[in-house]
DNA sequence: AGTTAGCACTTTCATCTTTAGAGTGCTAAC
DNA sequence: GTTAGCACTCTAAAGATGAAAGTGCTAACT
C-alpha cells in the first residue's frame, strides 16, 4: 500500500468517524486538500475497495471503511497524541480530587473517560482472587449490629453489616477479630469454602448463629468485589447508528448482562491496550460494535480494567490517546503517595 | 354518570392500557361482552367525549382516555386487589431475603416493584435531616486509614474512609470517638456547619490536618444519604409510546436529573399514595407521563418514598395494588423483628 | 503511464398519488 | 331507547415520480 493510498484511507476513516455517512470522492478532495481530481481519487478508492479496506452501501454510494480498514488504521495510521490541552487539564482536575478508596479511583477514571470520548465505558476492579486480605476487622455498632470490614493489599475496602437478635459482647468481637485474622490474613480474597467454614465453626465455642451470617456476608462481599461500573450508557443514544430503536434496545441489553461485560474485560491478553473491531469480538452481541480495553496498574499492582464500547466507527485515535494519558496520570499520582 | 357509562369508560381504559391503540366501539362490544350494539356504544362514547372523559386522535378514529378520564378511573373505578397469587408469592420471596441494611430494603422494594409492574421505579430514603445520629464510630484500619461509621435511628449505616500521610494512634481515635459522639449523638443527620466545625477544631489539640478531612467526609456522607435509586429505566423502551427515539431520549434525560426526581418524590402530600396524571405533574418534563408515589414506613418510622414513572396509560390498578401489598408486607416483616 | 474531464448509469430519498380499511356520526326504522 | 345502514373522514401502506448524489468508464491530455 503506497503513501497516497494510506492518506486516502485515513481521510475516509476520519471523515466517516465524524459524519457516519458514506464518503464521496469529491468530499475527500475538498475537505482533505488532496492534490488530485476526484476522478483520480475514485480510481484509488476502487482499488482500496478491491483490496478489502473499504466497502459500499450500494452500487453508487460513497465508501465506508471495512473492518479490515479499521484494523489497518488502528495498527498503522493511528495518532497517539490525539488529545487537546483542555482535555488534559480536565483529566488532571478530575484525578486530583482526593481519592480515599480504590473503587472511587476506578469510578472517576471510568466517568472521565466517558465524558471525554462520549462513548459508553465499563470498568472492573482487580480480580478478587488476586488480592490478598490485609486485615479483617469486626466492629460493634450499638449492641446488636456487627460490622465486618475487609481491607486488601490493593487498597480495596469492603464492609457489611449483620443484625443479630441478641446482644454481642465486646469479648466475642475480640475473639472474632483474632480468629478471622489468624486464618485469613495474607490469604487471597475468595469465598470461604466448606473446610474453612468447618474449621472456624469448630474453633468457636459459642453459638453457630453468630458465625453463620458472618461467613454468609463475607462470601457476599467477595462476590460483590467483582462488580462492574457502567458509565454513559445514554451517550450512545445520540449516535446515528442508533436511529433504529431496535439496535438501541439491543445495545442496552448487552450492557445489562454483567456476564458478557465481565468476559470482555477479562479477555484482554498480555498487552495493556486491546482493540476488538466488530467481528473480532467473541460475543455475538458485539459484532456490530468495537471494544477497546486497557488494564491499568501502579507498578506491579493490578488496578483493574477499563473498557470502552462504541460503534465500529469509533474515534480510535482519541480513545487510545485519552486512555494512555489517564493511565499515565494515575501512575504519577499514585507514586506520589 | 350512570352505570353503563362507567362500565364503558372502564372498558375503554382497560383496553387502551393493554393495546395503546385507540379503542373502537366494535372492539368494546366484542371483547367486553357488552349487551348492546356498537351503535349504542358509539352514542355513549360520543357523550363521554362531550363530558371530557375521552378524546380522539382524529375525526374518525377510536377513542382514547383523556386525563380527566384517567383521573375518574383512579378515583372511582380502580380495582384495589389487582394482584395475582404468583405475584404475591414473588414479592414475599424477595422480601424474605435477610436484610441487614435499611438501604438494601429500599433497593429490594424498588427492584421488585419494577419487575412486577414493568415500569421504571425510583426510591429515596428518609430525609437525612429527619434522622437522628445514634452513634458515630472511628475505626483504625492498618495505621493510616481511618474509617468513619455513622448509624442513625432509622437504621441507616453510612461509612467512609480517610487515608492519611502519617500514622494515626489509637489514642487519637479514642479522642475522636469521644468528641464526635459527645457533640453529634442524638442530633439530626445534617452537614457540619461552620460554628460546629470551629468548635471541634478548637477542642482538638492536635493537627488540623486530621480533622479537616473528617469533617469533609462526614458532610459528603450526609449529602449522599439522600441518594436516589433508579430501577428498570430500560423497561420503558419496550413501550409503544417510545417508538420515537426522541421521546425515549427525553425520558432518560429526565431520569438522569436527580433534582427533578427528588422534587417529585418529596412532593407527596399527607396521603400515603399519590397519583399524578400528565398535566397534574408540576414538572414540565413529565406532562406526558404519570407518576405514582408512596411513602412507606414502619409504625411512625419513615422509611422513604418509592415512585413509579410510566406512560399516562399506566395500569393504575396493578401499580397501586402491588404498592399496597409491598407496603403491607414490609410492615409485617419489620414488626416481627 | 499517470491524471482528469465528461457523461451515462445506478441508487436513494423525499414527495405525491392512490387505494383499502377502519371508524365514526347521523338518519330512519324498529 | 336501541340499532341497522350508509355516507363520510382519516390513516397508513403501496406504488409512482423526479431530483440529487455518486460511481465507473472512456477518451483525451500531460
Amino acid at each position: 500500500m503506497d503513501e497516497r493510498k494510506k492518506k486516502i484511507l485515513q481521510a475516509v476513516i476520519d471523515e466517516y468517524v465524524n459524519t457516519a455517512e458514506p464518503v464521496s470522492s469529491s468530499a475527500l478532495v475538498e475537505k482533505y486538500h488532496l492534490d488530485y481530481s476526484s476522478a483520480t481519487v475514485r480510481n484509488e478508492l476502487a482499488e482500496l475497495e478491491k483490496s478489502g479496506y473499504l466497502d459500499k452501501t450500494h452500487t453508487s454510494s460513497g465508501r465506508i471503511p471495512s473492518e479490515k480498514g479499521y484494523r489497518f488504521y488502528v495498527d498503522e495510521l493511528i495518532k497517539e497524541d490525539d488529545i487537546s490541552l483542555e482535555e488534559m487539564k480536565y483529566i488532571q482536575s478530575k484525578l486530583d480530587a482526593k481519592v480515599n478508596e480504590i473503587e472511587d479511583l476506578a469510578k472517576i477514571a471510568t466517568t472521565t473517560l466517558s465524558e471525554i470520548t462520549h462513548y459508553t465505558t465499563v470498568a472492573i476492579g482487580p480480580k478478587p482472587e488476586r488480592q490478598l486480605i490485609e486485615e479483617i476487622k469486626f466492629v460493634l455498632l450499638g449492641t446488636r449490629m456487627l460490622m465486618v470490614v475487609i481491607v486488601t493489599d490493593s487498597g480495596l475496602v469492603k464492609e457489611t453489616i449483620i443484625k443479630y437478635d441478641e446482644d454481642i459482647t465486646q469479648t466475642q468481637v475480640e475473639t472474632l477479630n483474632n480468629l478471622f485474622n489468624a486464618k485469613l490474613k495474607g490469604k487471597p480474597l475468595s469465598k470461604i469454602d466448606k473446610p474453612m467454614e468447618e474449621y472456624i465453626l469448630a474453633e468457636i465455642t459459642y453459638s453457630v448463629d453468630v458465625i453463620k451470617p458472618i461467613i454468609e456476608q463475607i462470601n457476599r462481599i467477595v462476590e460483590e468485589a467483582g462488580t462492574i461500573y457502567l458509565e454513559g450508557a445514554n451517550k450512545s443514544f445520540d449516535l446515528p447508528e442508533f436511529k433504529s430503536l431496535e439496535l438501541a434496545k439491543n445495545f442496552v441489553n448487552v450492557l445489562d448482562e454483567k456476564e458478557v461485560m465481565l468476559d470482555i474485560l477479562d479477555s484482554g491478553v498480555a498487552k495493556d491496550i486491546n482493540v476488538y473491531i466488530g467481528d473480532e469480538n467473541d460475543k455475538e452481541e458485539l459484532k456490530d460494535f468495537s471494544v477497546v480495553t486497557f488494564k491499568h496498574s501502579v507498578g506491579d499492582k493490578d488496578l483493574g480494567t477499563i473498557g470502552i464500547i462504541g460503534p465500529k466507527r469509533m474515534n480510535y485515535s482519541k480513545v487510545i490517546s485519552v486512555m494512555k494519558y489517564i493511565s499515565k496520570k494515575i501512575n504519577e499520582n499514585k507514586k506520589g503517595e
